[in-house]
RNA sequence: GGUGGGGUUCCCGAGUGGUCAAAGGGAACAGACUGUAAAUCUGUCGGCGUAGCCUUCGGAGGUUCGAAUCCUCCCCCCACCA
């Protein structure tokens, strides 16, 4: 083999878009390969076909999908080709990758409703008509017997049973379904399926992406190069985001919720959610780390920064001031927000409530600022509501509903009541 | 297939016939404090217009005045042996 020059141009652009694609990036393995590939790409024009894999359990793209998915908009931008795998039949898996325990199982009518909404999420970060989306159930659904067996022989159990997640499970006596162990192979084919130049992932993905080499090659293709990116810790500062551990932002939730949320994150987050789920550049990167080391400087404004940053990002231009500026009026000055949900005497008899005698407990619970008549008893005699600002302690407390009256149950829940 | 150990409220886990809606911890929620968060302290943490009732301890039956606790069958998990 000779080697082979590269021309000026070719170098400027492969350096350029090397910078590009290695920023907040864990690992690119291997990395002589990628750039050959990169090179490649450029000298022939031929985009590079990058993969990345979402299994739709749940209806919600958080923050920490969108590290995978703004990378892959980096690549779109460059001229590569996305292809994106809706996971239909892994999902019915469930990926075991730092789970605990098997997951619960989805139906399939319940994954195909969370797959098409997910599509409309992802849309809002990557420019659909550059992007190739397939359900891996295209391939999976057609697959024989005999070829699902010659799939698993080229893999061993020691192998996956290296894996942290099955062995500390296996350990410590937490089942782990036959079904489970499936799961890296039928990663790894998706990308023999799509024929994957490159695939993303979170770091704890490592081994299915590796898999995927594996079994490109005993399929007798390239490998894919694997790229990892970091894994987003969630809003109680200590696991990994997810919609199931209940510790997500998702994209899709209105500003006042976003912003909320983020400003929810203990303060040693704030730089990590800078870098992982913003695009500021590299500059203001140092300057928040600055900002943030100095004790002497309240985290508080940068948090603001922060949450406004991310509501923009998600919501049309000056959202997030809007965002800011009613969390400062509702939490930091405790006045009310503009917007309430209201309700009238239309609304309080179709609760079943008269309105020259009001229910507390049942108004809470029938317009669904609490669950249960109890909780709303119990919040109650905790000293958690009021009505125009006057506590109230009885739970058996009644009232007319003569003039405009503002129920407020814990801190951010509010109730407009209008009279007749 | 055999032997042994298990399945308890959102999670972990105590509970072996009444005093059990079930200890303790975590999570969560509310209150105080505050600079958002954290920390700390306090309270709540099945349901019902608060009154005793109702539903809950893998499932179905049964014993008993009374069952998470005892019996029978079934389902599931783990370990060791094969």
């Amino acid at each position: 083999m000779t080697e082979k020059t590269v021309s000026p141009d070719t170098q400027k652009e492969l350096d350029r878009q090397l910078r590009i694609l290695s920023r907040g990036v864990v690992e690119l393995l291997p990395r002589e390969e990628f750039i050959t590939k990169l090179q490649r790409a450029i000298e022939e024009r031929r985009p590079l076909r990058v993969k990345q894999g979402f299994d739709p359990t749940a209806p919600d793209i958080h923050l920490g999908h969108t590290i995978g998915v703004r990378k892959l908009r980096q690549f779109q931008e460059l001229g590569h080709k996305i292809v994106l795998i809706v996971g239909d039949y892994t999902a019915m898996v469930g990926d075991p990758s730092g789970q605990s325990a098997t997951r619960p199982k989805l139906s399939y009518d319940e994954i195909m409703k969370n797959a098409e909404t997910y599509q409309k999420q992802f849309f809002k970060i990557l420019d659909k008509s550059k992007t190739e989306i397939h359900f891996n159930g295209e391939w999976f659904r057609k697959m024989d017997f005999v070829e699902i067996m010659n799939l698993a022989t080229r893999f061993t159990v020691a192998r996956l049973l290296e894996r942290d997640d099955f062995s500390i499970r296996l350990k410590s006596g937490v089942p782990i379904s036959l079904h489970e162990l499936f799961y890296p192979l039928m990663q790894a084919y998706d990308s023999v399926a799509i024929k994957a130049d490159v695939e993303l992932g979170a770091t704890e993905q490592t081994f299915n992406l590796l898999a995927g080499r594996t079994i490109q090659e005993a399929y007798g293709l390239e490998p894919q190069c694997i790229l990892t990116l970091p894994i987003l810790i969630g809003v109680d500062g200590k696991q990994r985001m997810s919609k199931s551990l209940g510790n997500y932002i998702g994209i899709d939730e209105p500003p006042g919720e976003i912003f909320g949320k983020v400003m929810s994150i203990p303060d040693d987050l704030i730089y990590d959610y800078f870098e992982l789920a913003t695009d500021v550049s590299l500059e203001r990167l140092q300057q928040i780390k600055q900002v943030l080391s100095d004790s002497n400087i309240n985290p508080m404004d940068t948090k603001r920064e922060l949450a406004e940053t991310l509501v923009d990002m998600y919501h049309p231009a000056g959202s997030g001031r809007l965002a800011r500026e009613e969390f400062d009026r509702v939490f930091s000055r405790k006045l009310l927000p503009n917007e309430m949900p209201k309700v009238g005497p239309n609304e309080l008899v179709a609760f079943g409530l008269d309105p020259k005698a009001v229910y507390l407990v049942h108004l809470m619970t029938k317009a669904g600022l609490t669950r249960s008549n109890s909780e709303a008893r119990k919040l109650i005699e905790a000293g958690g509501v009021s009505l125009d600002d006057e506590k109230i302690t009885d739970s058996n407390y009644e009232f007319e509903l003569a003039k405009e009256t503002v129920l407020k149950v814990g801190k951010r829940r509010f109730l407009k009541l209008m009279p007749a």
